[in-house]
DNA sequence: CCAAGTATGTAGTATGTACTAAACACTAAA
DNA sequence: TTTAGTGTTTAGTACATACTACATACTTGG
């Protein structure tokens, strides 16, 4: 997989390319931060912005919030609270699904959904 | 839930009770800290330890370790680096498990080791 | 009672995180 | 040709993290 700077440019500069409104200047002020942090962390010469700051970059490039923390090396808050509530527990589920293929945790996905539990 | 702090002297005097090498200078050894940072942290006085640090604790404690880390407000790397590598699907997974009870997760890890899926 | 071991208080530090602020250099349109 | 917008460079900052080092005070077995 791509890194997160990469992904973030090629995302913008395709958004770009039918909307003016995602150069890097503009971007930056809409999520509130600088243009020379943005452009920083776009080449990777800086470190991942904050999970705050990933979540309004998700917003605004209409991202999956969930991949983009991933990139930038970070889980969603909410997602580690939930696993902090019954820490042995999760952790031996994820681990145990660790080389499961995706559509055999789907499989799980659905079930769970379904309530057949 | 304990904190943390709270948690760890309980476990450390128990032993101690019965063998004088759970002392907190001596567990502090052990494990490579100075003494009075392992009081602080015992006492609350100082943010949880690295995840590191927890480790180390965690086995001269003969306590579990995500146990530990999630009390430290910590999810242990190897588990985030599972999530992170298929961030959308583990997220989703996770969610819908929140509101499950213990035994129904269970049953789910007990199938999954079992190889039906 | 005193010496050894015990816990704790106080102060300080190195490194990392997550940015800001201002200036610079380029391009294209009016 | 200037001005409006573009991306980038450089330098610096505030705060958090994860501790160390040393001094002090308590406690308990011989």
């Amino acid at each position: 997989m791509a890194d997160l700077g990469t992904y973030l440019r090629q995302k913008r500069e395709t958004l770009r390319a039918d909307d003016p409104r995602y150069s890097v200047r503009q971007v930056a002020a809409r999520i509130g931060v600088q243009p020379s942090y943005l452009s920083k962390v776009e080449r990777g010469h800086e470190a991942p912005p904050s999970e705050a700051t990933l979540r309004r970059l998700a917003e605004d490039l209409d991202e999956n919030v969930d991949m983009l923390l991933a990139l930038g090396g970070k889980i969603s808050s909410d997602l580690a609270q939930i696993i902090r509530q019954r820490p042995a527990l999760f952790a031996e589920l994820i681990r145990d699904l660790r080389d499961l293929p995706d559509h055999a945790v789907l499989r799980i996905v659905r079930e769970v959904r379904d309530g057949n539990w």
